[in-house]
DNA sequence: TCGATTTTTGTAATCGATTACATCTTGCGT
DNA sequence: ACGCAAGATGTAATCGATTACAAAAATCGA
């Protein structure tokens, strides 16, 4: 029976090798590792040695040794938001590249978990780590930095020393949207939150309230519903909405994904999108072209800042940071499309059409 | 400045540990990995050295010496697909709770990226492999088996010796869709295909031919059109759709992407679902709830899956595994939702309604 | 051809844990 | 108090590579 199929596979080590090519181990390491440091006969017996053993380094002895271990670690908040499998597709076409391994932290929106993370850094089995996550710090808790680790801040910006941070500029876009709800003749808002607690989240709202501010607005004329970044925060937040007798007409909400939700929602009991409410999501994820109406949102460059990301820790790691690269912000785009329009209501005089 | 703050912390190692405790390292092991070994006393000394020390044991170096690295790959073929995600959480869910850590292993649909992880494999950096990818062999391709690594198809089923299975019943759900269609009185039918050469696919098409003759209708009378597993697949499936004369007027899609991808195209020319068309996906993501009209599809049991792969692999890992469990095949559910119904169109005489 | 220099190769220490085996303690019965 | 078994602890080998340093071989000029 093949129960054992796998024990039984003789493992080559790199002596066996050796004897084969009637060399040293050393030899052997530099054949692979640094081939210019050794006479090209003695290279092309030792390979045909590896060639015939089919040997493959044991990498763990390797790390051990080289006091490198080629592994990063990547926390994400939540892996079936596509957000982050879009900026880890951008990670790992940057980081497999170069020889590293991904390894990821699923937080699946639940904070305690990241304890589990910090201990995996904290036992240096990775060389860095790329924080797609950023929480308010609470006291008390053990966090990733106090592994000493090389760490990128991924999520909005952590302001504290040695932690370089890639991020896309989500208070000016929050505030933008604002701007563009109010040109399109909207005087009363609705926010939909992402997670309380996270920083993007305070970012965001932060930004919003500026546009609010700059728009002329008194913070009374915005309702803000309260929820993680997923469908449900928009749904329960449409079904508020629905119950309200004076109902915002320009909504924001911090994810594609309750934008998604909150419109479904309203469109189920006859609520017209954009001509009753109009609503504008953020992140830009590929559904939000395939939904009806298809989401006006701010696209962020998630491919990108998986890459620029990556490059920043792995230079990090390196040591090779150059000053000005310790904070990169990437702006977003906004794409304009089809839940977002001109006050219609009848409350208002002009439709201002001309103003889309 | 803290450019090399992280090369400054000082490395604890087992040795600082049993000096400060004054115990041999021996001692210091035990106390953390097998306690009823030693003296409550000695514990107690030791545990206090190891708190005020922040001694965490470098598990490079406990990898190498156990030859155990508490590491599984993953194997997906793309991230950015929500079905992995979901399996991937199941996994997560899974694995952490044991100790592992998953590496992710990240094809974006290019067949030709197995190698790198092949070389993971090879290189010991993994005690397992969860393939969530599964291709008609190619000759001389060096594949993850060669590993000798424990290895679990969570692909289609590969009926291979030493390699357990966990499916989904792929097959019967697709003959299932058919019938299914068929009762609604569609006699012309519509496949877009997943990718091309991978197992599922294969499985899936076997499955709808099947269905087709089972139904009683000729090969003759289906439609396929090729593409991978993503949305602009069903785009273009659509576009050849409209051009058609004699349209079939039930469309199986080998997943909900491809399927969402071919409403919101033919909808855009007014073709309407499903009195025109009806359409059915497969995979059964959150997404599909939110699209307008919500799809009717088959929904994988993904979380489960991933839970039950992962269960599979670290019993195959410690040698545990039961003949029994060497394949499982989870059954899917249909969700009848709004994509589908009774053929309308004036070719058909009856309605049948009632056959809903 | 010889010795000095450079290049190539080998020897052995090292990375940081675990663990077999040896040795030392402790507890217990008499 | 002594002897012996059981329990606790220490010593040192080990996992499988890399690499500093030493030694040997090749190269070169005179």
């Amino acid at each position: 029976m093949s129960r054992k199929r796998w024990r039984s596979v003789k493992e080559i080590r790199i002596a066996d090798v050796a004897r084969l090519a009637g060399v040293s181990t050393a030899t052997v390491s530099r054949v692979l590792s640094d081939p210019d440091k050794v006479r090209q006969k003695t290279h092309d017996v030792v390979m045909e040695a590896v060639r015939r053993s089919g040997y493959t380094p044991n990498s763990t002895a390797q790390k051990l040794r080289t006091r490198r271990t080629m592994n990063v670690l990547v926390v994400a908040p939540r892996l079936t938001n596509p957000v982050f499998a879009e900026i880890l597709r951008g990670v790992d076409d940057e980081l497999t590249q170069s020889g590293y391994g991904i390894i990821i932290g699923n937080l699946d929106n639940r904070r305690e978990r990241e304890a589990r993370y910090v201990d995996l850094a904290l036992s240096r089995q990775v060389d860095g780590v790329l924080l797609l996550t950023g929480y308010i710090p609470e006291k008390g808790q053990r966090s990733m930095r106090d592994s000493g680790l090389p760490i990128v801040a991924m999520c909005a910006a952590i302001h504290e020393e040695g932690i370089p941070n890639v991020v896309v500029q989500d208070r000016e876009a929050t505030r933008h949207a604002v701007e563009y709800l109010a040109r399109l003749g909207h005087r009363r808002f609705g926010y939909v939150s992402g997670t309380l607690g996270s920083i993007i989240e305070v970012e965001r709202f932060a930004g919003f309230r500026e546009g609010i501010a700059a728009a002329g607005f008194s913070q009374d004329d915005v309702v803000r519903w309260e929820g993680p970044f997923v469908f449900s925060t928009g749904v329960a937040a449409a079904e508020d909405f629905l119950k309200m007798k004076e109902r915002p007409t320009g909504i924001f909400a911090a994810c594609d994904e309750s934008a998604i939700g909150f419109i479904k929602r309203v469109r189920a009991e006859r609520v017209r999108v954009p001509q009753d409410v109009s609503v504008i999501g953020f992140d830009g994820i590929e559904f939000a072209d395939y939904t009806e109406p298809t989401l006006t949102t701010f696209r962020q460059p998630l491919h990108e800042l998986g890459r620029v990301g990556a490059d920043v820790l792995s230079r990090l790691i390196r040591n090779e940071m150059k000053p000005e690269d310790w904070s990169v912000r990437l702006p977003l785009t906004l794409l304009e499309r089809d839940t977002t329009g001109p006050v219609l209501h009848k409350d208002y005089k002009s439709l201002r059409r001309s103003a889309v």
